[in-house]
DNA sequence: ATAAATAATGTTAGCGGTTTCATAATCTTT
DNA sequence: AAAGATTATGAAACCGCTAACATTATTTAT
């Protein structure tokens, strides 16, 4: 069994309390003794029951954190960041991936309740923002932004469009074409609404299309392809996707950048092994993981925020393929 | 302030052991009661708190997952078949990436501990064997062996390497390069137990190079490649490596397959999105996952193993590479 | 009708910690 | 040396829940 904080207290022949004293670091004990129990401590092998801790504290380390789905790069590297952060400052995280289920999303809200976490990381599009508002627990939303009044971290989606976008006309692009994302997502529109007014600028027009970011229909892409011969650019909104669409350029017998240049999203590893090499907009997402935690931490602490949305900035990867 | 079982009680006129009863659905109680504690529930919004549960009942709900790193692919997919499989019997999950850093193993194996988590899956190369079997939890591992006495689910790893074999021999390859993966991975030696074998059986030879299966050096395998001009076929241990190969292949001027042929390992959604798409060894990583966490349930419920060891068969996807 | 079995509910002692309060020992101060 | 402050320690209540045991009410069997 393993020993408790009485076990020790015993062996040490001191009170339960001044044990608790001692692992505390909190009231006073004397040199002495703290020595001693120290020593006790170590000898027995005594860890402090984290749970039991938590039950009386009200604090539980624990932090809850809810993404649509883990099998995918974004989400795990994400995760990478977050969970790095939280390991720095004491904190597990407890995570759930909801699969786009509003049923598995309130299960979930449930479990952590019961838990008494102390915060919840939301990177999945919730689909219940009253339920959230009644937690009284710190939440926060990273990559979009759920409610006005919840603190997020987003990525600077309208500058990764303006990027692009200016890329593709400095190159002298004409005819633009954009596989975007599906519509109901606010990073989709943000990046849109970057894209299109650098285009408006400049008196240009671009086509747009609606795409499954991370499972890409190719047929449908190689149809759309196929029927505008006079393209002579694609910004597409994932690398996946682009990806995908170089591949596809590739067999067409059409040399990118030249006849046609591309421009994906993300900066994942991929972009760089492929040949050629994808130009793409890097969000640094374990750096907005990173942050995520920060925030939330932050909120945890009751420290004042300077800002409730934070925006973290993107830039252009210039590869071969604009 | 949250209600407790107290105040439920209270407010139900019965004492809490009947409040108990009725949420933990065991033992006598009166339906009539049961109807009104229920309702009362209900009104409150009473959650039983976990952690006093798990107090009580030195069962958690929670297993422990360690994984190296979150980020990849691999890992999320295990994860989140893990996670799935986990959920359907009410268990959460914790987990942990370690970075490969043994003081980051050390550290959350205690956490994990005063956290009195029922069981714990390991898929990263844990280091400090000894340690794991002292805990006197359920453990077992995923994607590799430990221990023999650990048990485990792993995937044919064996079959993998013949597949590949087959394939090639069968193509008519006889100049055979191999990029496998590091060389402290059991998989690697499975793998290449697997492959050479079936080589050795029609008196041919490879040439077998240690790789980073995650980050591979494109320089590196450029050179290789480039001194080895009457290679005809490669077999790479990773999708990521056969890409990275496909794509030099083709900037060579090469024909895939007629001038060499490829075959990867994963099966990745990239593989199949690549132009030409990979012939690739599927492992069923999700399936995996949800294998794990079956297995680790049935420990945690003293159910009678029928293998210790149990491995997930794999097949090969022909696709353009060979 | 009475004993025995079953059903319904309550009382209370933990689970493994923390924390308040009380008490005792030591150290200052005048 | 006596009073007051400081330091060291322990006893016990409590966190929210479960479960063993006790008690009472209701059935059922004889």
């Amino acid at each position: 069994m393993k020993p408790t904080i009485r076990d020790v207290a015993k062996k040490a022949n001191v009170s339960v309390s001044t044990v608790s004293r001692v692992i505390n670091k909190k009231g006073y004990v004397h040199e002495h003794t703290k020595v001693l129990v120290e020593k006790i401590i170590e000898d027995m092998g005594f860890i402090p029951n984290q749970l039991a801790r938590s039950l009386t504290n009200r604090s539980s380390k624990i932090v809850g954190v809810i993404v649509p789905h883990i099998g995918h790069a974004f989400y795990g590297e994400l995760l990478e960041g977050i969970e790095v952060q939280a390991s720095i400052y004491g904190y597990k995280i407890m995570f759930c991936h909801t699969q786009d289920d509003p049923k598995r999303e309130l299960e979930y809200l449930q479990f952590f309740e019961q838990y008494n976490i102390e915060g919840l990381i939301i990177a999945s599009n919730f689909s219940n923002t009253e339920k959230l508002l009644e937690l009284n627990i710190p939440v926060i939303t990273v990559d979009h932004i759920l409610d006005e009044t919840i603190p997020s971290i987003t990525s600077n989606n309208i500058k990764g469009g303006q990027l692009a976008a200016k890329k593709l006309i400095d190159r002298g692009c004409r005819n633009i074409l954009v596989f975007r994302g599906p519509s109901f997502l606010l990073t989709t529109h943000e990046r849109t609404t970057g894209f299109v007014t650098e285009l408006d600028a400049q008196g240009l027009h671009a086509d747009i299309y609606d795409m499954d970011l991370i499972n890409p229909d190719i047929f449908m892409i190689g149809e759309i392809i196929q029927s505008k011969p006079n393209v002579d650019a694609i910004f597409c909104f994932s690398d996946t996707l682009a990806f995908v669409v170089v591949n596809l350029l590739k067999e067409k017998g059409l040399n990118i950048p030249k006849d046609i240049a591309v421009i994906g999203y993300d900066n994942t590893p991929h972009a760089r092994w492929m040949s050629p090499s994808i130009t793409t907009i890097h969000q640094s997402i374990n750096f907005m993981g990173k942050q995520s935690f920060n925030l939330l931490n932050k909120l945890i602490h009751g420290i004042e925020l300077d800002t409730l949305h934070d925006i973290i900035d993107v830039y252009l990867v210039e590869r071969d393929t604009a």
